[in-house]
RNA sequence: CGCGGGGUAGAGCAGUUGGUAGCUCGUCGGGCUCAUAACCCGGAGGUCGUUGGUUCAAGUCCUUCCCCCGCAA
């Protein structure tokens, strides 16, 4: 089948290697080369990259609505398009150029977590199950009609960078079974029940702030769907300390939360997180590198300091 | 040249107004103990990122470059 790819990041990336593999006539429609990096370098998306090794064409727009992002895709024609972390609301004059539509491949139980960040705010959250759904692309944001869903658990300790990896790969898995159903006809739609729906938004740095009276598990949620990115801090003298690894205790409050109750290199680092203990096993301060917390605690002395 | 922090024993950190380097852990040897993430004694281990300079003397001041980290994008 002749596809139109949208996509972005390397969330895309197993499903662009499936389609690849699957013999689909494909083109690349993503964002434009932007600045990253400590030296604000040019960066090309991941997708476009990936493309390249595999000899896909590569359009980059900053607005696929533009008249030459329709135009580009009118000449392309395909038969189907898919987006899977695009990072771009389509238009109507979009949708309506394949004659399949458009299919979205999203890292969550729709209705649940409509929006930017679903992987990460189910862990925040305290999910213990997620999953991916594919479902054809309408206008409002991820409110079209659902047409496959499968579940995964969440694992206690899962971070979202792995959990992300994990729904990549299985989005691309979810999207070869459903184009296979739409090219046998076998592919029925399930409406969303809007009653049940829930919005996540795009997470920003300030979410990350750990506010260590929230209790243990909530702290260690936060913790988790900020890693890698952009990781859950707190305030220690005036300055952020990234937290990146935290594993629950069973170790009572003693009544001051964020307060370093046990800090001992070869015990390791407890904080009072408001109803019990959290251990700080991965910490990093500020103009160091990310180390576990017995070794950075070689060289400070956090006993009886306090988070905030 | 976007802004800032940093490169000191295997690891994590201190090193004040410039005067040939300390701490904690680890490591090696010995001791104590029923035992220990415990304790005691002793030892090894550093051209202080790199280049050039100032000085009687530089980890400590100035300079070149390299690398790491954060912010901003």
């Amino acid at each position: 089948m002749r596809i139109a790819l949208l996509a972005t990041p390397d969330f895309a990336l197993p499903t662009l290697d499936m389609l690849f593999r699957a013999g689909h006539e494909l083109r690349v429609f993503t964002q434009p080369d932007k600045p990253a990096g400590r030296q604000g370098e040019l960066t090309p998306p991941a997708v476009k990259v990936a493309a390249g090794k595999y000899g896909i064409p590569v359009r980059q727009f900053e607005k696929i609505r533009s008249p030459e992002g329709v135009a580009a895709l009118k000449e392309f024609a395909p038969e189907l398009m898919v987006t899977a972390a695009f990072g771009q609301l389509l238009s109507r004059e979009n949708l309506d150029i394949p004659k399949h539509g458009c299919i979205n491949v999203h890292a969550s139980l729709l209705p649940k977590y409509r929006g930017a960040a679903p992987i990460q705010w189910a862990i925040i959250n305290g999910e213990r199950v997620t999953g991916v759904t594919t479902m054809q692309t309408e206008l409002g944001l991820d409110t079209g009609d659902i047409l496959l869903m499968r579940e995964v658990e969440i694992g206690p300790d899962e971070t979202a960078g792995e959990l992300f990896a994990r729904l990549s790969a299985l989005g691309a898995e979810v999207l070869k079974e459903t184009i296979e159903r739409l090219q046998n006809g076998a592919l029925t739609r399930t409406k969303q029940d809007d009653a049940l729906a829930t919005k996540c938004g795009m997470i920003k740095k300030e979410h990350g702030h750990i506010d260590f009276s929230a209790g243990r598990q909530r702290v260690h949620d936060l913790v988790r769907g900020m890693n890698p990115w952009p990781c859950a801090y707190a305030m220690l003298d005036g300055e952020p300390v990234k937290i990146w690894k935290t594993k629950w205790t069973d170790e009572p409050s003693a009544g001051e939360p964020g307060k370093c109750v046990l800090a001992d290199a070869k015990r390791g680092l407890f904080v009072d997180a408001g109803d019990g203990l959290l251990e700080i096993l991965e910490i990093q301060f500020p103009g160091a590198k990310r180390m576990d917390a017995k070794t950075a605690l070689l060289g400070r002395p956090l006993l009886g300091k306090t988070f905030r």
